[in-house]
DNA sequence: AGCAAAGTTGACGCGCACGTAAATGTAACG
DNA sequence: CGTTACATTTACGTGCGCGTCAACTTTGCT
């Protein structure tokens, strides 16, 4: 049976994060690892949380507001108003989401023109001859 | 005539920041204001540098990644070689930001997911009848 | 000339997201 | 049983991106 949760280091290899990092999700009440003695194992849910959380920060996102996002994603027995505040944040965070997608592809655009520019300018610079 | 250069407060006016956010990236060498006297004058050039550097911001860039992205939109008369490592630089910048938007859109898709399966639920909720 | 508004330079402070060192614990192996 | 290797808690340190006084000069208006 391929076991389904990992520890720290595995984690850490998995991921690519420090051990502070987790404890530090952890105590930030992002992740819930269960406790076998004194150490801590990462249960499959843990996984998928920090796997949401490394993309929430690649946008940008605070760890404040990805926890907020996470509990869209591991509802348990919430009731309908806290069910409501959970869509009404996400909502938000989506909207964010999609417009930033929108700036990023302008700037790729932009990025792409300014360097083909560079690259038209370093070609004539290395063909000299119609300056002859 | 329409005037080009705008006074510390008009900057952030303009743009919404914080004379201390303009003197900040100042101090950083990201802008470079004229001095009337001792006050600050900030030329199209600082406009246009500033647009960049706020949409860098969004993007999840460090201040010091973006001075290096801005070089590449004020090339005075760099030498080849300079120009070269811009373009390497610049090129870097695109891959990650190509990559973020992809990843974005995954994000954004599994969102959207989310969100239609609790509008289900928060739906099923409040028309008991089917219960009855 | 006088005064308020706006600008300037330090310098210290702060929140976030961890890094890092110290002291201690514990599991595993020969 | 000792050693080695990894884990844990506690606590202070750090870099970034500004916020926030404080003390002072400059500008614009009356």
């Amino acid at each position: 049976m391929t076991e389904t949760t990992l520890t720290i280091r595995q984690m850490c290899d998995a991921f690519d994060v420090t051990p502070r990092t987790l404890r530090f999700y952890e105590a930030k009440e992002l992740l819930f690892p269960i406790r076998q003695g004194t150490r801590r194992l990462f249960t499959k849910r843990d996984q998928a949380r920090l796997k949401l959380i490394l993309r929430g920060k690649r946008f940008g996102f605070s760890l404040e507001e990805i926890r907020q996002l996470l509990d869209l994603y591991h509802i348990g027995d919430s009731q309908a108003t806290q069910l409501r505040k959970t869509h009404e944040v996400a909502t938000m965070h989506l909207g964010e989401m999609i417009s930033q997608r929108d700036d990023l592809n302008k700037a790729i655009d932009d990025l792409k023109d300014q360097l083909s520019w560079v690259e038209k300018i370093l070609a004539d610079m290395e063909q000299p001859q119609a300056a002859q």
